[in-house]
DNA sequence: AATGAATGAGCTTTCATTCAT
DNA sequence: GATGAATGAAAGCTCATTCAT
């Protein structure tokens, strides 16, 4: 295993306090000086693990959503679903991404990678809530659709902060009702408590 | 000052990493000895000071709650305004929350500290949207107070999670309004961009 | 023993390479962590023993200068021979001033310390020769006084070093004796080959 | 650069500790297998430094010596004006010097490289002051010659000395000046305080 | 009860050396 | 011969904890 991995497995298993040069060459089952030699120390390794986690999620992230239909809802429908599948949210990913946060006061590298969704998620529901303002005919489409987003991606946290807290009692279909419930509420014709509804004047 | 608050300034200050048994008696021009013979070690000291430091978020937002209004959507108003008010959302407290989640994975006891907003704070926003609910006229009322519940929550816990990544650019008023926009599209005539609706008939 | 002697003995013994924390507080019976809580990290405790190293060479100089005589060429005497002597120029005393030069070049704070006998003794021992000079006549005493100073410390630096190389061949009777041969070229009726020469005249 | 090269450029910049195998590849533009393929480690490669050193300073000191006249006195001067010279005593070599000198003591090969001027260079001097003591006629012309040698490479070592520790505000030609007023007491005739005197008588 | 000097396990990092390529 | 990635012993240092006072 890969000195990275090895780390991000250890702050997921052993949290960021305990996981020690030592816990990461045992893990990665590589020597000492490997750590500084390909990453100069163990807090450029740290700050590499904290991108990498980064990466891997957006990449998960757009694994998920390639499978969106061409709907605005549709692209809104399975952001949620993303952030909150398996794949995405789990014991793993969620300990990682509060262990960084948990440093990323003191760490403005790692801040970098724990930032609330980055700019291309926030452009890609902002796009899909634009054009359903728009086609609901509300006023001020934009300001509409930026606090559409704003909230869909707070709601996101708000979701997986509930996960780290009660990862046992943690229901995601609940947690995706919930948002779909402001969602149709924001929306109605577009979105109802399962998620993305398709009108057949909008498919033509 | 005493331990635990040297503590709570200590890990908002420089962080849990940095925050020693010397820091924290430096701050409290204590002896070395102290920690151990009033709390046994310095991991019990954290706890307490987690416990202490949740109990005062808790005062805090208690305390901005007397303001309200009877009306459930005043109740609901003066939670949303309370939980992202500079009393209660500033520097200190989000780094000090996040820190306590980074370790929360690790130490349970911190944990229960660390959760997102506790059950009176869910009771109060339950019992005030259950009342929204059915004199809406909603079907099923339990369950959009519920969801509702969990949203506004979750809500919260995103705008905290914005406010701590990007402190310098994070703007509360838009913060409120981003959370009444979805608020109001649930119960429209109970609230609107600026907080709640109070209604002829209802204020009687 | 204290952790300032433990480090010379190391030094003196080992060499400054090999002198490490761990041979240290081995040989001082001492906890690791005394070093750091008594002056801040090794390199602070070398630059102590430095200093104290250089003040007990002075203080035995001194020790041994007060044996002097009132006349001028008895306090020079006394500066040669106790400069060479036993007590002050042993393999220990010689291997840590050699020890600290070669790291004078980059430790300005050791560089003070290992400086080529220091104010007090180049004060002494011009005091002396002007004396010497302005009774013997000669021209320009000032400057006579200052040449016979640095040659005669210069002469005892040489003297060290080769102690340095050849511990077991230098003759201390043989290194007194060149000096004296060119104090007693260099001030004839002050100086013969045995050391100071007390005239009758001088002597009352 | 060859590898001896860059490790005395290396030691005579940042000093013996500082001196790792990486700074003497670095430097050197070599792979760092090369240093155990030709020298077989680190410490045989410091050694084969000390010693080329030492050549070097002997080729520039022998280099400069053949300048000097067919009398003694004239070669006396000349080894004097040549160890004082900046080709010989420069920051670079006094660095060096003292350097192999502060790990004599635990090194006897480098030891060997650090002698206060080795036998070709005594002989020369003892040489010439024999003559210079025949001429005379003073007593005991061996004795006297020997003690003029050992006085003269002595002074010469503790000009190095002031040298090293006051790079700045050593005076290359007071030095040489202080020397030649020893010189000048011992052989009256043969040295003033400018150097060599040369007789008409002598000269033919 | 209260102190703070002392402890030593464990930390990150350095670096001479090795050896498969 | 020549390379440089890899090794791991040993370095200096930190710090929670102990305990004699």
């Amino acid at each position: 295993m890969t000195l990275i991995e090895s780390t991000l497995d250890s702050i997921a298993e052993i949290g960021f306090a305990r996981t020690s040069v030592s816990e990461i060459i045992d893990r990665a089952q590589l020597s000492r000086g490997m750590i500084h030699l390909h990453f100069g120390g163990k807090d450029a390794l740290v700050e590499e693990s904290a991108k990498y986690s980064s990466a891997k999620y957006y990449d998960s992230l757009n694994g998920l959503l390639k499978t969106a239909g061409s709907d605005p809802q549709e692209s809104v429908e399975a952001i949620i679903r993303s952030d909150l599948s398996e794949e995405v949210l789990n014991k793993r990913t969620v300990s990682l991404w509060y262990a960084f946060r948990g440093e990323s006061r003191e760490r403005k590298a790692i801040a970098a990678y724990s930032d609330t969704r980055d700019a291309r998620l926030r452009n890609l529901a902002f796009e899909a809530y634009l054009k359903i303002a728009r086609q609901s005919g509300l006023p001020e489409p934009e300001t509409t659709a930026k606090d559409a987003t704003n909230g869909t991606l707070a709601l996101l946290e708000g979701m997986w902060t509930d996960f780290l807290l009660h990862p046992e009692s943690f229901d995601r279909g609940a947690a995706i009702r919930t948002i779909f419930r402001f969602l149709s509420a924001l929306f109605p014709g577009y979105f109802d408590l399962d998620g993305a509804v398709l009108k057949a004047a909008a498919r033509g």
